[in-house]
DNA sequence: AAGTAGATAGATCGATCGGTCTACGTATAT
DNA sequence: ATATACGTAGACCGATCGATCTATCTACTT
């Protein structure tokens, strides 16, 4: 192997599909997702065994990365439980003002696929629960009495903002879910 | 003209297409449009001019049906405001406790539909403006110093209730929102 | 009874879908 | 030098897409 190898067709099809399904919908079609990564139409079912598995890749590397952004802004805003978790809404509120945003890529995929036993749900599904989990060690930090309730109304505060961002831009969900956000903090 | 006549090909079509859009997506094909309403190829296209504009026009009698349902909640609740923008909540609880719901509606076509021009943009965009002015008026009534404001976050909490209606059932997104909803009436 | 409007049934169109296949090219390892 | 693995290019498959078309049937109007 090189010294510098230039990214392969795996990495190449992953980093297109993931641009090309969040813009256009995981109904993409196959042959725009290879034209988009510049890579033979047989690597993608070497690597990936199909148009199903490249999605539950890409959304299990979007995953990935997401939640080490939500680890990455709650470090970046110390040590009180509370502003760690009043700092993921203002990051939110960057997320939700980005050209291009349109809405949570978890909730679109399980929104377009229709199959409740397509693979791709489990991983949105774990996504949520790492996130959850996230919150409620800070819920737990802070002494927050129902730390598990507040996790959830907090989650929805993220739902919502992220659909208010896509459906109503230029409202400031972001800050109106912060608002929100400090009285579920209060207890 | 009859008596009773059987409802004809565009109501059907209508029908067929509202519960199979809704738990399909609007990718549905056409076909399969076709056998559920039990209507013929052509009879789409005269009356609708073609796919797009039958989920036009589906979306649009369901915000008109859906508008109405938030009236009926709030009517029934009495003349209280407070009780009135509540018992919204205690409706959204119904809502995503049927079965086979699996998240709202226009949030899943606007999702769906990649094309930022698709006519069913403004449809959506019109119901969650008649929902706001909904809920503004409740807000004006209650005297809110910022009823604005206010009716932008409950927006975010209905949002925000039907993706984890729909994503985390069994976590009573709707009674945590209500909740939320609370601390916004009191200002 | 004849005419007309609206509906059904279904063939057919070109385009695109996801997936499989063969043929060829290239780089590395032995 | 040769074998092997990995990649590209692209033809090809059956299925399905949305849309147009002809032909036929039915029901109401006059």
């Amino acid at each position: 192997m090189s010294v510098r190898t230039q990214s392969g067709p795996r990495e190449r099809l992953l980093r297109a599909a993931h641009e090309l399904i969040y813009s256009q919908g995981v109904n993409v079609g196959v042959d725009a997702l290879l034209k988009a990564a510049n890579v033979a139409r047989r690597s993608l079912y070497e690597h990936f065994g199909g148009k199903d598995g490249l999605i539950v890749e890409v959304l299990s590397s979007a995953a990935a990365d997401d939640a080490a952004d939500y680890r990455n802004t709650m470090d970046r805003a110390g040590d009180h439980p509370r502003e760690r978790l009043l700092a993921v809404f203002d990051r939110l509120g960057e997320i939700i003002a980005r050209p291009g945003f349109h809405g949570c890529r978890y909730l679109a995929a399980d929104l377009a696929l229709t199959d409740p036993d397509h693979p791709a749900h489990q991983v949105s599904r774990d996504y949520r629960s790492q996130v959850h989990e996230l919150l409620k060690r800070e819920l737990v930090a802070l002494r927050h009495p129902r730390p598990e309730h507040a996790a959830h109304q907090l989650l929805l505060l993220i739902d919502g903002t992220l659909a208010a961002g896509a459906t109503r831009p230029g409202t400031d969900a972001a800050s109106a879910a912060r608002e929100l956000a400090e009285h579920v903090l209060a207890g």
